[in-house]
DNA sequence: CCGGATCGGGTAAGCGCTTACATTATTGAA
DNA sequence: TTCAATAATGTAAGCGCTTACCCGATCCGG
């Protein structure tokens, strides 16, 4: 990168603070002291009106050549930087969008968050975020708030959501679409996949390896129709082979790692055999059924096989590498962001997107009782 | 959570959609439509002016308590919602701040968003993210965007920003705050810990074990000056003991696990003896530099120790967990976002805020030649 | 009883833009 | 040459709020 980085070069002592102590600054000048040039500055200066001025900055193309340059030059001159309120205000549009995510720091989510910040800027969008915690009445003041600040769409997980959110959402007439899922008969839009589909896949996949007895460390539940659905799927796929998940198969955690460490040892501890294969809710879980199986002394996959959903990037990585459901994440949220520019800018967009999550076989599985592999 | 949950019931076929195919709906009706309740209409109904219902909007505590009451009511029964930009226009404040980090998809800075989010909705502020995958220039245009969106504030990773990003913030009189480091003579404010100390502090663990051979896997200096300031901490450690940090000793790579295992085979890849230790520029690095060595033979930390920076959950969680640095960013965030709070609202705030980073022992770092712990 | 506080609330002037509409100059077809 | 397009710009009416300022009513001590 460049020299231009002004790195900050302690030159010493600006005012003779008490021995590296922090300094106290007085209250910031008040905001209103210098004012920026406005519009009406750029006009004066470039000598025409603010109607041009505005004409040239929205790249209308109807203005003149030297026109224009003459008004970019008044813009650089002053170093003018549009009121995005105010404009706001005038045209009824923020360009902000609005993204609520149920956690930012399961960075499946937050790869999401990236790629649609990404969409959005190369289209002039800004994104405002907020991660509810999966609490839909979180979720829903949070909708409120950035409704209030005038995002011209928003992108929702899932699609359980209040009824008020998807009201206010409706009366105020602004774009939404619920992303990790699909349904074709869904009323709202989504794009995603199918998360039952995914669960019954990967269920099936471990049917076929020969697990009869198949565990799982699940999302929490409530409130979140994706870690819902994949149990669902789960249970399908055994279903159709006439066994069963029954309650004492299946326990409900956050979605860390030492969630899935958890997870994997209240499901130890009940009584009877062990299951020879656990599902986790998603990478991180799984990854933590992983590591605390592997630290309890059994070997992976070799007395138990393990998958996940997501294909976070350590996945690929970690040692037996992890089989699971690859999500395309970035995928979605681009896509959705793309369904969201097109809504606020009027062009007609298919609200039902269908992505394919599938199946990514790895190391961490392997038939029941098959030799460890390795040392 | 509650039965509240608008689980999406698939109510058949709504419009006999093409088998399940996508639909694509009507242009959204024109957003002007059904124009929302404005202020103006609450006062109509509350049989107030506009003013007075500004006053129990903002709570001024300047209102009788039944006008009140006949506002709440009336706005409640418009659903009325204020229009953000036109009250931001007119106050001149978006109750908005922004933060550009570096990358989103690193969890521990998706966990610093989270937390400043947090921190921002209890306040009432909205929070504009972006992320500038350490290009600097990139992180101007971000900074830019967002002055245009009429922030409030805006948070900052790092110091060395380009010279047109602190011009810019200063002329507007925008709060700022840079995180993730501290320096007491730093010419502005920052909240975070010294990088160097924290890099000499974990290379002085390093040394006293026995190591004389130490390597790392850095982040990419490059616009980065947390990367920078950590390798040169272990230089500084290393000197102090006449000992060096050559240029085959280290090498830069982003910051993903498997841009640590890629690191480590350049590492290897060198010609002469193996180091004794590898230092990872992140706990990401340094896993992946922990996964590769063990997935290529290696036992950590009997052939090699391996040590990083952060402290994310899996640290703790993988095995052998990982000594680390531990990083408060939540705590550096949360702060940052009172900072920026404060000088918004006009209160007075410590500027330089310095938080401890600690080394975290665990199991990944030995002395070297020590036998392999365990199995 | 009076004068000044105090309280509640109305009036109206913007905040900095966008944009419908009006105006003028220019051009080309008839 | 005349008139209608067309092009280029100006005029000005808001967009939906906040807030400085003003006014009348009520209250209270002296």
């Amino acid at each position: 990168m460049s020299k231009r980085l002004q790195k900050v070069t302690p030159k010493k002592a600006p005012p003779p603070a008490p021995a590296g102590a922090d300094r106290v600054p007085q209250s910031r000048a008040k905001r209103n002291d210098r004012p920026s040039a406005t519009l009406k500055d750029v006009a004066e200066r470039a000598g025409v009106s603010t109607a041009t001025v505005s004409r040239v900055l929205n790249a209308q193309g109807k203005v003149n050549r030297e026109t224009e340059a003459r008004v970019s030059a008044a813009v650089a001159a002053l170093g003018y930087v549009p009121h995005a309120a105010a404009r706001a205000l005038a045209s009824r549009r923020s360009r902000t969008v609005g993204a609520v995510t149920a956690a930012l720091d399961n960075p499946i989510f937050a790869r999401g968050i990236q790629a649609l910040e990404h969409r959005l800027e190369q289209s002039g969008y800004g994104l405002l975020v907020a991660s509810s915690n999966y609490e839909p009445a979180r979720e829903l003041k949070q909708v409120r708030t950035m409704v209030e600040r005038g995002i011209d769409a928003i992108m929702l997980q899932g699609d359980s959501h209040l009824p008020e959110v998807y009201a206010l959402l409706q009366r105020k007439g602004i774009a939404y679409i619920n992303t990790w899922i699909y349904d074709a008969q869904a009323p709202h839009p989504c794009c995603g996949f199918n998360n039952e589909q995914a669960g019954r896949h990967l269920a099936d996949y471990l049917l076929e390896l020969g697990h009869r007895d198949i565990a799982m460390v699940a999302g929490v539940t409530a409130g979140n129709d994706r870690a819902l659905n994949r149990i669902k799927g789960v249970k399908a796929a055994l279903k159709a082979r006439g066994l069963e998940l029954p309650p004492g198969r299946v326990v409900e955690r956050p979605y860390s790692v030492s969630d899935g460490r958890d997870g994997l040892r209240a499901l130890l501890s009940a009584p009877g055999p062990r299951p020879s294969a656990v599902i986790g809710g998603n990478d991180l879980l799984a990854i933590g059924v992983m590591l605390e199986a592997q630290q309890s002394g059994l070997t992976v996959p070799g007395d138990l096989s393990v998958a996940g959903f997501d294909d976070i990037e350590l996945a690929a990585n970690i040692s037996p590498a992890l089989t699971t459901i690859h999500v395309p994440v970035e995928e979605i949220c681009t896509l959705a962001g793309d369904y969201l520019v097109a809504r606020i800018e009027g062009r007609p967009a298919r609200d039902h997107v269908s992505l394919e999550a599938r199946l990514v076989v790895r190391q961490s599985t392997a038939r029941p009782g098959a030799p460890p592999r390795g040392q």
